[in-house]
DNA sequence: TTGTAAGCGTTATCAT
DNA sequence: ATGATAACGCTTACAA
């Protein structure tokens, strides 16, 4: 068997099929494209054609005639974690339905980033943002380019259309539940001036103990997303000695899984000693030696709503914004100190 | 302040960057490319024309001359899941650093897979193909088309290169540890023929069975690969009353959180009453409530060497076949009937 | 050193 | 109903 050389290869393109069809390339187009009325026998040679020489038309040459990519792209700041491949994964199924390829470019805090994310805009037809990923003077730069974006969990800029999750409501619901534990001395860990959710849940932390008639015993533990932050900012938090926290509000499940297994190696016992919440719901959230108390919310709705407001955006060129806000649901389990129920799951469905 | 009109809002072309330094086309080229020679007075002059017009030169058109994408794919069954996630981000970060973009496809088992597979071969300069998207055929039409190809935790096919971690080995040990604690009945919960490496973990199975002079009690409980297809498996094999097994050996950790809840859920023990292991070693394993006994593999480097050997065929156009097989590492925790260690942690970093 | 012009593979507008 | 042909925006011989 003769080995296939590069040219053999190539995908054949429009001309040699209408060559071989015996007609013009605009009719191939046409056929392949099913638009307007080609006379069957016709179409019938050049489907042939097609058939016989595996045709299959360029998506370059496609895209430059036309003028869209059929491909949309999604910017975060970081795969790790359940958070955010739960949200690509709801933004490329409802992308896919609509027939749109999807381009991932992960900023990691790069100066880099910037670059990046510009150079993917030349690529899409719309871009989502998460937060964390770069700010507001390239979304506006963007948006000036008249790239469609929608952006995730920030606050909305220059008009752009957004995504995000209630958080105040739900973490002042939280860390009342815990005031009604008898907690006075609770500590918050994570960054709220380093994102628009964390921000939200402090000031729902705060307004909570407002409520409470109870001053905040101790500012934020500052601190990254990751377990390994967590831990760190829990041990700050727990050498405090005698006036240590007796509850911790991390901003979401992997940090309140670092406060965890901090306390535990500290040899401090949870919820006991000390309660601790998560926020997102992770999967492994109810098996953990603290079952946890958490707050979930719908990762795959957001980056579905994230893709069909974009769709929307491409579609029908509305550039009104709009701001969608999400909801979320406070789940107990027995971290913050609750009787630990005897089961959540029942029988398989 | 004046809307701006789609016709403003476009990205300049090339020729009226030409036209406003006053030079042909093929020298604005040859100044933004850095390549040629160019005498100093005229890239200064086409420079500043670059600046004042923003100019950003269009990537279809690029790519439709210089026939190359400067991008590249990955195509996975199902993104949920702490295993894929971070296959994708560590392919990602590789491919970023190589100056190429990252396409993703979820093919979910549906049937359209194939094509929209196909379509994306045409976006790509090389594609990834984990286990479970679509089958050998499609491999060999893709090499056929002459599209780079690794394949990902499946075996080899038609000389296409791939990634794989060892599998039977640490399975083996695995098992053979578990028969140490005294198990004489366990329970492999997991579908051996839907994936090549859940097959060779089954056949570590038996062959640790082999080696103690043990037969395996059950056939492998079948199942997918989420929580609740653990469950659901998990119960089948704990009906099984007086003779229910002793032990089960998940084919990863989603699995086994599934059977840890069903256990907990029939009111028995863990691991006193049923020892449970996993794969994978997720964040979360060793925060539950009995500390998961299971296989480290490095789910980061899969996805980078998937990348660099990408990035060779396509750079090199290397042909001839490599294949990889990263190391796995047994974790032992508690879940499997050893005693718990004090901790696993230490001080902060 | 710089310019001319021929691709690259489509789509889409006119004619016919 | 079909065919010419001009975009689309770039790269790259080949000339000058």
């Amino acid at each position: 068997m003769k080995a296939l050389t590069r040219a053999d290869r190539r995908s054949p393109t429009i001309y040699e099929v209408a060559k071989r069809a015996g007609v013009s390339i605009a009719t191939v187009s046409r056929v392949h494209r099913r638009a307007e009325r080609v006379a069957p026998p016709t179409r019938d040679r050049v489907e042939r054609a097609i058939e016989e020489l595996a045709y299959r038309p360029s998506r370059l040459g496609r895209s430059l005639a036309h003028g869209s990519h059929d491909a949309i792209g999604i910017v975060f700041p970081d795969l790790s974690g359940p958070y955010y491949s739960a949200v690509i994964l709801g933004y490329e199924e409802t992308s896919a339905a609509q027939g749109r390829s999807v381009l991932i470019l992960g900023t990691h805090r790069r100066p880099r980033a910037v670059d990046q994310v510009l150079d993917l805009a030349d690529r899409v037809d719309g871009l989502v943002l998460m937060s964390q990923t770069v700010d507001d003077t390239v979304v506006d730069e963007l948006r000036r380019r008249g790239v469609p974006i929608v952006l995730l969990a920030r606050p909305p800029v220059g008009g752009a259309d957004s995504v995000a999750t209630e958080n105040r409501r739900s973490a002042r619901a939280l860390v009342t539940h815990l005031i009604g534990h008898g907690h006075e001395r609770l500590a918050f860990v994570g960054d709220p001036a380093g994102s628009a959710d964390v921000g939200e849940r402090w000031e729902g932390f705060l307004a909570a103990h407002r409520s409470a008639g109870l001053a905040p015993a101790f500012g934020p533990f500052t601190c990254g997303f990751r377990e390994e932050d967590g831990r760190e900012a829990a041990f700050a938090a727990l050498i405090a000695g005698a006036h240590r926290p007796t509850a911790v509000v991390a901003a979401n499940d992997e940090i309140a899984l670092g406060v965890l297994g901090a306390a535990r190696d500290a040899g401090i016992e949870t919820p006991s000693e000390l309660a601790v919440t998560g926020w997102d719901d992770i999967p492994a959230a109810r098996h953990l030696m603290s079952p946890l108390t958490t707050v979930r919310q719908p990762m795959l709705d957001i980056g579905r709503r994230a893709a069909a407001l974009l769709h929307e955006q491409i579609t029908t060129g509305r550039s009104e914004p709009r701001r969608e806000v999400l909801p979320t649901e406070l789940v107990v389990r027995s971290s913050c100190g609750c009787i630990a129920p005897k089961s959540e799951g029942g029988v398989p469905r």
